[in-house]
DNA sequence: TTGTATGCGTTATCAA
DNA sequence: TTGATAACGCATACAA
């Protein structure tokens, strides 16, 4: 039988005598206060018609007096209710090109009544699948995942019924949502930008070599070359470095060529770091463009052309492509691509480019 | 009564028919495949004792075949049961200072098994309070808050359970557990550093004037003139710099001055970053202090000094007494303090700072 | 070793 | 306009 507490406003003593953990007040609760059912206060609540106004005020006031607050987590457990709770898996929230996805993820959902739960895969599918599985376990309305490399199937196996968009990245074995940038755009105006500079010699620096992120650039650097009538050379390409230290000794390792680059490409912002480190340790200076904008680029001594984006935009193009799934599109899986521009930043640059 | 449903392998169609909708798999649905109870899944989940080892076997390949998932829902509604969920109240999640806490956080909680909840006040006292509430009714296991300027009774009024830990600034009006910056000690090592270089007309660049962070530095700087025995000047004071582009121009009349500053403490990286554009576009150099440490600091084409401190690591901190606390600690409301350090960034400098 | 009954706090159904 | 009652999916106490 259903507990039915006291319905005076003095509590009678417990059978057990054990009155001194406060429990948090329910609907119950509220309704002996009251004076009224259960089903009134779950009116009240949830603002359905057929109260009348002097019990209603009677109601709220008890709500009022007593903190009531409705539990979510009961809420939702009624079939046909949702969580209004998305899921967020990055590789690490602390890095601000994730987390200002989770911010554009964030304003979006807020305007749904939605809260993101957020967890980092460090780059780790294995934890990735134990995030999402966490994650559907507490039975989010949907998911939003950076995807780690590695097989994704297994979001495959209709035994998931939440809508998933990726970002960044494809997924690998899956067809489903996903927002990417302009990876091949970017990285072919950048060079393009370079060879108007008179380069024909120019470096390609990479991190790992079979990311999609890393694929793409390169083709853009390819056909951009291409298009120019200059010969791809092996030997200004590479790749494999994995923080802005090794970029640093590539730069350096480059310019020790016989036939060195005269420019570089840096395929993300710290790989761009370690290029500058190089090239103003080695007190050479070769014109570079990297991918990503970053920070103080303008307080640089010298000019550096960056590829930039609207991170948070995309965050929000995404969450809005998982609400439009929620919303009961069933259209076939799509693909948003975020635009990038290219943009020259150094001395003399007045200001941040236009939309920063 | 209870639903149960049909125990036969190959499920008999349901009264209404409407098949087409798959259910999420329950522990009932398990049961009735694996020809067990409910009870005997609920034991096999939670790797509880006192099963046949054919049974479990049976039952696992249930709850394989059929994708099962436990419900952490409907288990966090059980009386004794915590949600495993921790509630995190920032300004803005893209702020990397906040995403670095978020990161730190979250590393703690996934020790323990539990996940974080974010969202952002928008330093917005009325949406802190929503944010709370809205937490507090998905039954977070505690909160973690940077509080927005305002009023905190609000949590005091014994209506809520949960602990909280403040972080970054102390809430008003109430007793908390919180994590704070050495907000003085760094001002006052950055000033003393200056004055140690030979400074004695030291300009102070603030943000808005009654915010603790703001005061405490300002605290900070003014012990340390006074140790130097060096006049307290207020024409040298700027606060209300909201953005760069404030501090900039506050730079740019702090080098008007018929008696100008020969060094400036700014308390802020967004304000430093300001200052560095003043300087550089009146082409005037003084030396530059400022809290907060940045990305391409040692890029520049001049010295800064930072006082910089382990973001990642107040996130860890204040996790680890949101947890003690979960752990039944009920001592008086304690104050953890992060230690700052004082780096010289700059041309030349090699690497970064230890610990970094 | 396994199963039955009950209730967590809410919403939905249907009766009063 | 109100209220009694039955689920939701799980875990807990207790029985078999």
């Amino acid at each position: 039988m259903t507990r039915k507490r006291v319905s005076i406003p003095t509590p009678a003593p417990e059978p057990t005598p054990a009155p001194s953990i406060p429990r948090k007040p329910t609907m119950q609760d509220v309704a002996n206060v009251a004076g009224v059912s259960l089903k009134t206060v779950s009116r009240v609540v949830n603002n359905e018609p057929n109260v009348e106004s002097a019990t209603a005020a009677r109601v709220q006031a008890a709500i009022q007096e007593m903190g009531f607050r409705r539990n979510e987590i009961a809420r939702s457990l009624r079939p046909g209710q949702t969580t209004s709770t998305l899921g967020l898996v990055t590789e690490d929230i602390s890095n601000p090109f994730y987390s200002s996805l989770a911010r554009g993820i964030e304003e979006v959902a807020r305007g749904r009544g939605c809260l993101v739960i957020a967890g980092s895969s460090e780059e780790d599918a294995l934890r990735e699948k134990e995030l999402v599985n966490t994650l559907l376990q507490r039975s989010v309305d949907g998911l939003l995942v950076v995807p780690a490399a590695g097989d994704h199937t297994y979001l495959n196996a209709q035994r998931i019924s939440e809508p998933v968009v990726f970002m960044d990245r494809p997924p690998e074995g899956i067809q489903a949502d996903m927002v990417l940038l302009d990876n091949r755009g970017g990285a072919y105006q950048a060079v393009e930008h370079l060879i108007a500079r008179g380069h024909s010699r120019i470096a390609f620096v990479d991190g790992h070599p079979y990311v999609h992120t890393g694929l793409e650039r390169m083709n853009g650097y390819r056909q951009a070359l291409a298009a120019a009538n200059i010969t791809y050379d092996r030997s200004l390409v590479v790749v494999g470095c994995h923080d802005p230290q090794q970029a640093e000794q590539a730069t350096l390792n480059l310019l020790k060529l016989p036939n060195p680059p005269t420019a570089i490409f840096a395929t993300n912002n710290r790989l761009s770091i370690g290029v500058l480190k190089g090239l103003t340790s080695s007190g050479k200076w070769l014109d570079l463009a990297g991918f990503d904008d970053f920070e103080l680029a303008d307080m640089l001594p010298f000019e550096v052309t960056v590829v930039r984006y609207d991170t948070i935009q995309m965050g929000r193009v995404a969450a809005e492509m998982l609400f439009a799934r929620l919303d009961g599109d069933t259209s076939p899986p799509q693909t948003r691509i975020i635009e990038v521009e290219v943009v020259v930043r150094g001395p003399g640059r007045v200001g941040l480019p236009s939309g920063y």
